[in-house]
DNA sequence: AATCGTTATGTCTGTGCAAATATAACGATT
DNA sequence: AATCGTTATATTTGCACAGACATAACGATT
């Protein structure tokens, strides 16, 4: 019966954005399947769309946020650098908390 | 040289958007243009997304949101309630605080 | 040097959504 | 009852963007 508030944060680097909800889920199927390819099945994406947004997201960032590596054994694989991992975990918490603080604002609109 | 952090809020009410940063903008151009027509005019958008937006936000709401009013003199318009007046006031101040909020959970990413 | 599964790109196609267009309905005013 | 500018809605058109498809490049392993 009663009003919910929603959001989308996304984090920007010189009007290039370096990560949203989409490409952190990107990023954490990344490290859980090894593969870019494999990552982009899982989210049931085109390996083309998952491929340009992750090569967006390293363009973006300061620091590296993958290592690729194509031929070799397996072919190849992706995987996150540390800094990457930290990355998404900072955002996820980011993301809670400003829910957290927008159900607690939410009060303003019901109270009307 | 440094990220910037981005948000768009929006609220539902019964899985339908009740107000975002565009149904807003349009409550405000009603409010100054004492009219649907004029408003759309304003915010450079067709007539009829106007309405449709319009359209929305009063079914979506507790209580009515606007007056719309067609035929009679002046062929009709459309002002704002005192309750319409509330939401979009107390919608821009969610909004304003939540930037500051998430200005500040940047320094988390900005550190690492 | 042949194989393999991957990363790295370009090209083409179709479709869903936005915009443009058209028109009905309305009621105060004259 | 004729006019007027609006609200209210249906229909058609156009175009951006996502997805499918194709293929090149790569290097460890055999």
């Amino acid at each position: 019966m009663s009003y919910k508030i929603k959001s989308r944060i996304w984090i920007e680097s010189e009007n290039n954005v370096l990560l949203g909800e989409g490409r952190v889920h990107l990023l954490k199927a990344i490290q859980e399947t090894g593969s870019l390819s494999k990552a982009a099945k899982s989210l049931n994406i085109s390996y083309k769309k998952a491929w340009q947004l992750l090569d967006s997201v390293n363009k973006s960032a300061k620091k590296p946020v993958t290592i690729n590596s194509i031929g070799g054994k397996g072919g190849g694989g992706a995987e996150l650098t540390e800094y990457g991992k930290s990355l998404i975990k900072a955002f996820d918490e980011i993301n809670k908390n400003c829910w957290a603080f927008l159900d607690k604002q939410l009060e303003k609109i019901e109270a009307l």
